[in-house]
DNA sequence: TTCTGTGAAATAGTTCACAGCG
DNA sequence: CGCTGTGAACTATTTCACAGAA
């Protein structure tokens, strides 16, 4: 164990987390899930690196800032740095959320099973179209945005995924910060401004197919031309 | 367009693009159409900073990383900018994407319009459960994932979509691979491997929300209890 | 021996600050 | 003037490499 030290406080170790470091969390504990499913009751550092295809050092000192601990010879414990990861990324309890917009893309999510089997239920629907309002979309009945504060309050949702067209996007936002909810992830291409307290994020599905080509382009472009080039799978071993 | 250079070797400018500045083209893209859409001539760097939200010496950097130059005391033109960027994420031309995996998720992106509203018509579905085979989604006919390859090829098809069980996911992307694509968008949550001239990105829905539980949770805990905001629903006597 | 935990080196990415062009 | 283009400083992140615990 790191040498204690009595004079500082507790431990925030949330706060000195980078955002490299909380972007690969979510992918560590699939791993570990996956592990834990397969009832492995340890792993290494180089094992979770294997999986994750994240450098081992990486993954130790991701752990280590999280004052996740390991046994030196053995590796981790996979129940426990589960846990340890859940807690910090606030997984230990569901969040309820609202889905905005009963578009295309709201109907898509709401019946995506993928969110309610990850510990994110989705409690409601909400637009502002009256001829959608009333409809039944995957388990639930859409209501009217101006219910929202209602919904809110009434089903304890705290995240809302706006998934309007581009344009409304700022409007409902602004919406949802009135409503009282601070988490929000926008499948609108446009970004939304928000208070402080609020988070949001980002997430457009088309820049995603940008992103995409420039890769494919590039890889195209790089003609080596002998035969099959390249196999960089980054598992580094060393001298 | 950049003096052509017969002596240097070739030195294409999208060797030398990182990763953080790929990124970030896309957002440059969308503010800058929006600005060709209100007849903006031309903008600063300070000017796209507000718009993206990037530090201007950054906007600065990546377009002169391009090759994209601008005028100094006036700016950027505008319409030379977005002709450059797209050329430079491969944008001049369509790309027809293919979506595997007829469920509630692939059925929701087969409607969502924002796909093909950026240049990314979807051609094709396919899937392998025969009672989805012959159904109609958003404006196609779901096909048999057997027949990948023909549509693939009499398709012009480039992109795949993996809209699939998360366990189905590596077993179609070896399909797609053998059927000859080389630019894969997996929505499912378990990434694949793939032969290292195949373009692959890993977008999890629930993974985004994972990330704004962090950040809520940290926000939330960092209390400073000022004056305004703060919610306090979302205080953990949970379910 | 195996594998963690962590200084220290190496890389990557951002931002400042300013010379100099139009 | 205003604004680009870029050296140089700075900050962040990754990776090496190894002492030492189990």
């Amino acid at each position: 164990m790191a040498p204690p030290d009595e004079q500082l406080p507790p431990k925030a170790a949330t706060e000195r987390v980078s955002a490299a470091t909380v972007g690969r969390l979510p992918e560590y504990l699939r791993a570990l899930m996956e592990l834990a499913a397969n009832d492995e009751a340890s792993v290494s550092s180089d094992g979770l690196s294997v999986l994750t295809n994240v450098n081992s050092a990486t993954v130790r000192r991701d752990l280590a800032t999280l004052d996740i601990t390991g046994t030196r010879g053995l590796g981790y414990d996979v129940k426990y740095v589960v846990h340890e990861i859940s807690l910090v990324l606030g997984l230990s309890q569901e969040w309820a959320v609202v889905i905005v917009g009963a578009g295309n893309l709201g109907r898509a999510l709401a019946n995506y099973q993928g969110f309610a089997s990850r510990g994110f239920p989705v409690r409601a629907i909400v637009d502002i179209d009256p001829s959608l309002v009333g409809t039944t979309m995957g388990d639930q009945v859409v209501s009217h945005l101006d219910d929202l504060e209602t919904i809110v309050d009434g089903k304890d949702v705290s995240v809302a995924v706006i998934a309007t067209p581009a344009a409304n996007a700022q409007a409902v936002a602004d919406r949802l910060v009135d409503a009282g909810l601070s988490s929000i992830l926008n499948f609108t291409a446009t970004p939304v401004v928000v208070p402080a307290h609020v988070q949001v994020r980002q997430v457009d599905l088309a820049t995603e197919l940008q992103i995409l080509s420039f890769y494919h382009q590039r890889t195209s472009a790089a003609v080596g031309g002998t035969g099959v080039p390249l196999v960089d799978r980054s598992t580094g071993s060393g001298t």
